[in-house]
DNA sequence: TTACTTTTTGCAACGAGTTGCAAATACTTG
DNA sequence: CAAGTATTTGCAACTCGTTGCAAAAAGTAA
């Protein structure tokens, strides 16, 4: 059984059913790359399957999110998806200046996560949760000034 | 020199235009409680003054932030805007169920910021940046019963 | 295969927010 | 105060995303 097709099963799993357009969203997401656009994801979609429309592939997304084959990604006001790997739990930082994102460990939160938990008995929604900023490679010049050189740093870009 | 005529002050330092409109949004805002959604400074706006336009208010809204008058709160995805009070600057934890929002000191970041600064060289943008998530009231009967009971918590809820 | 039930699709309308553009108006100078 | 110009407004149209509803199709059982 292919990696695919366990997918798949997934969704039969649940009870959903296969229809064309859910295989092919879900083929376009597995081969794309890191969080795709929805609109990107309905481009590749429709050269697929011509008759594919917009609202279904923003339902199929939420509905492959619910079951969780999927990551909601929240970059500005736009939504993207990509394929969850369970194994690989990350955050996104995206720049504002250049729109590439990073990914981010979870690990980097947690501190913040259990303040919240402790001294507020709240508890935020920190999944997949995209942080705006400047990166490094766009920081204006007197930020390098002051000492802080962009040599020092490596970022591991996913999308230019 | 009144508070209210300080704004104004600062709208026409930079050049901008003291219109009917800008007057009476800027009223709205500044006697209205904290993170007022749109619809409700247009109405509050339009009750006022019957010409008020939507487009307008969202135009001086974002006018507002721009020059520092305002600040912006995205709770959910609607737009939210309070009056900027530079001695009081915090963060909001937002609740998914009941839809309270909390303030946060922005202290409660400041590692989180350095953090990335250092690590990555990305300056993240942490102003007035809501976190949403689940607050004690409402938290599930389940993560109670393990002992960490409401009672330990307080939070000042700003708005039911 | 056919008939049946339930889910899903496609379409069109909707809601929040933004934008292009002509008409209106706030500010400036005489 | 009047004339000029640059900004702002109001309107309508647009974007992204969601939703109601009738028609189509998936799964199920005879």
């Amino acid at each position: 059984m292919t990696s695919y097709e366990q997918l798949l099963q997934v969704l039969r799993d649940e009870g959903h059913r296969l229809t064309p357009q859910r295989l092919i969203v879900l083929r376009v997401v597995a081969e794309g790359r890191q969080h795709m656009g929805v609109d990107e994801v309905f481009r590749e979609a429709q050269a697929a399957y011509p008759f594919m429309d917009l609202a279904t592939v923003y339902r199929t997304l939420r509905l492959f999110k619910q079951v969780g084959l999927v990551t909601e990604v929240a970059i500005g006001d736009r939504l993207h998806y990509e394929l969850t790997h369970p194994d690989d739990r990350h955050h996104h930082m995206v720049c504002r200046v250049c729109h590439g994102a990073f990914n981010l460990s979870p690990h980097y939160l947690e501190e913040f996560n259990s303040t919240l938990v402790n001294e507020f008995g709240f508890i935020p929604d920190l999944d997949h949760f995209a942080i705006t900023g400047v990166c490094v490679n766009c920081r204006p010049q007197s930020a390098e000034e002051i000492g802080v050189g962009s040599e020092e740093f490596t970022l591991d870009e996913d999308v230019p």
